[in-house]
DNA sequence: AAGACGAAAGTGGTTGA
DNA sequence: TCAACAACTTTCGTCTT
């Protein structure tokens, strides 16, 4: 940033909350947050211990923050009596090689988990609970012979379906690089080996994100919701890709709620075809007699 | 001219023998 | 492993606004 006066690009922050140009003394800024501690701390020590905050435990960084190492460097292990140092020098070694070849595969497959997750805009959850999952695949050899995006990109899938924020085989393949059928056959073989249960997506689930996508208001997905409910208790539903009723159904409410979209945008920002829009939308116009439009 | 509609043929995935 | 099948897509011609 620079100085809207001078042109200038030094800055300080006088005081607190104010942020001034050093050069022409122009107040660029005021009332900011300050988020400095209310306490000082005159060393290190002190630091450590008055912050309250650490970083967090978490399963998206490979160790969680924190790892296990036997004996530190070559002193330690002096301290041990002679005849054992030799057998605790060989679990060290083992040790080290097993989560040295265990944290080299998490740590690659954890960055691209972050990538993914933030190119398909994943909430935290979604991120924590498929780094708990592929740790556990790694534990029970899942990852072998077959690639770790994959392994990580089915995570994706069934997780962000069972946390009711569902992502599509489309979009998670675009963002991941990575063949649907791929994404499909690590997918059942995970889900299988890691005992997770799966049921369909729901199409409402995808309502609140394309129907942003969109420019939608409230109502229209209050609407559209609503429709699929009605649709839901007589049975429409059972075989249909949730993708096509979540776009039928929207591009009914916001025709319903004055906010006509064309079909193409819908199908476009949803992934299917007009097509399918067309088709679901005659079933939902004749069984529920959604006749109130004029 | 753009959008909506629908028929027909093609595609990928599931199911049941 | 194979064939049958339903859902969905692609393509394209026609109708409507």
């Amino acid at each position: 940033m620079t100085c809207p006066d001078c042109g200038s690009t030094d800055f300080s922050k006088e005081g607190k909350g104010e942020l001034i140009c050093k050069k022409c003394g122009i107040v660029l800024d005021e009332n900011m947050i300050d988020d400095s501690p209310e306490w000082r701390a005159f060393n290190a020590e002190q630091r450590e211990k008055k912050a309250r905050a650490g970083s967090p435990i978490t399963y998206t960084k490979h160790d969680m923050g924190l790892s296990t190492k036997i004996g530190k460097g070559s002193g330690e292990l002096y301290k041990v009596a002679g005849n054992k140092r030799a057998q605790y020098y060989r679990i060290r070694k083992w040790h080290n090689r097993l989560t040295k070849s265990k944290d080299r595969n998490l740590g690659f497959a954890l960055s691209e988990l972050n990538r993914l997750v933030s190119q398909l805009n994943l909430p935290r959850s979604v991120h924590e609970e498929v780094a708990r999952l592929y740790e556990k695949a790694v534990d029970k050899g899942l990852v072998r012979g077959r690639s770790m995006e994959s392994v990580i990109t089915a995570l994706i899938y069934t997780v962000a379906r069972k946390q009711g924020t569902p992502r599509t085989l489309d979009e998670i393949s675009d963002a991941s690089g990575i063949e649907k059928r791929e994404i499909g056959r690590a997918y059942r073989y995970v889900a299988r080996e890691l005992d997770l249960k799966i049921r369909p997506a729901k199409p409402q689930d995808y309502i609140p994100r394309f129907a942003g996508d969109l420019g939608l208001s409230g109502e229209v997905q209050a609407r559209a919701r609503r429709i699929i409910e009605q649709a839901k208790e007589q049975d429409l539903l059972s075989g249909k890709g949730p993708t096509g009723v979540a776009a039928a159904s929207l591009y009914i409410a916001a025709v319903l709620e004055g906010e006509k979209r064309t079909q193409r945008e819908v199908a476009d920002t949803v992934g299917v075809t007009e097509v399918t829009i067309r088709n679901r939308y005659k079933e939902l116009v004749e069984e529920i007699g959604l006749h109130e439009v004029e």
